[in-house]
DNA sequence: ATGGTTGCGAAGCAA
């Protein structure tokens, strides 16, 4: 089973890339961050038409998530179900097979003197609090997503020159942690240790090309599904060509 | 180099 992982940065805008991208990459699942699409106008048709099932969870200008699967959407949850994520649109679960989805879109945290830094640290905690009440870590659950924090040093071109900055504080590594600590594992950084292996690269300045990126697009899974993955990867090529997203997808494969 | 680019939507904000 493939899993993957992809901030669209807006679906809309990026359909025929997402597209020509589900189309060879033919992952069962995928899940997507910054839709920015509303439920209404969500383009089911086109998932449709290759086969895929879709839930998303979207306002329309900002944020949103989507699942879509080749293998079954039931029992669709938006939001965490509790005041705090209500009009953030940052997290969508559903059942797909036999596995439980969570694509979420972690607040991006602006600054770390600021309040949308403190509510970053907060939605952390959320989701913990959330796994911790309605999944089993014995379970196959699989949040994927957008997690805007590198989760070491490792996944940062330079951490000299980003240090102090949103991404990565060890107040959001260790909020992060925490949510790994319910019972999921980092499902790339568990097979490939070495640095240098980003998934985000910011439009500006050309740093793609300058490979100035973070790894911040994660794939956190529990153990009885990270100890079948046997390959995952980041594709960079995503991130190319006409009017890419700034993120690349990832996915990981699990054998059966 | 407080720059740079993209998306949304039609100016400026968010990333």
């Amino acid at each position: 089973m493939r899993i993957a992982t992809w901030n669209v940065n807006s679906l809309l805008a990026r359909l025929p890339r997402v597209e020509e991208w589900i189309e060879y990459a033919r992952p069962d699942i995928l899940c997507m961050q910054e839709t920015k699409v509303s439920d209404a106008a969500f383009p089911a048709m086109a998932f449709a038409a290759l086969g895929y099932e879709t839930a998303n969870n979207g306002d329309g200008r900002w944020n949103g998530v989507a699942v879509a699967s080749r293998v079954g959407v039931r029992d669709v949850q938006r939001g965490f179900g509790t005041d705090a994520d209500e009009h953030g649109c940052r997290l969508v679960a559903a059942t797909c097979g036999d596995v439980r989805v969570h694509s979420v879109y972690v607040p991006n945290g602006r600054s770390v003197d600021s309040e949308f830094y403190t509510a970053k640290l907060a939605w952390l905690e959320e989701l913990r609090a959330f796994l911790a009440r309605t999944c089993d870590p014995k379970a196959q659950v699989v949040v994927a997503g957008d997690f805007n924090v590198a989760p070491d040093d490792r996944d940062v071109w330079d951490p000299a020159e980003v240090s102090g900055s949103t991404h990565v504080t060890e107040p959001e590594r260790a909020a992060l942690r925490a949510v790994e600590e319910w019972g999921l594992v980092d499902a790339f950084r568990q097979l490939y240790p070495q640095d240098g292996l980003y998934s985000w690269w910011d439009y500006r300045a050309g740093n793609f090309h300058k490979h100035k990126g973070m790894r911040i697009d994660l794939l956190l899974l529990t153990q009885p599904l990270a100890e079948r993955c046997r390959y995952a990867l980041i594709d960079r090529n995503a991130r190319k060509g006409t009017q890419p997203s700034d993120h690349a997808p990832v996915f990981v494969d699990i054998e059966s």
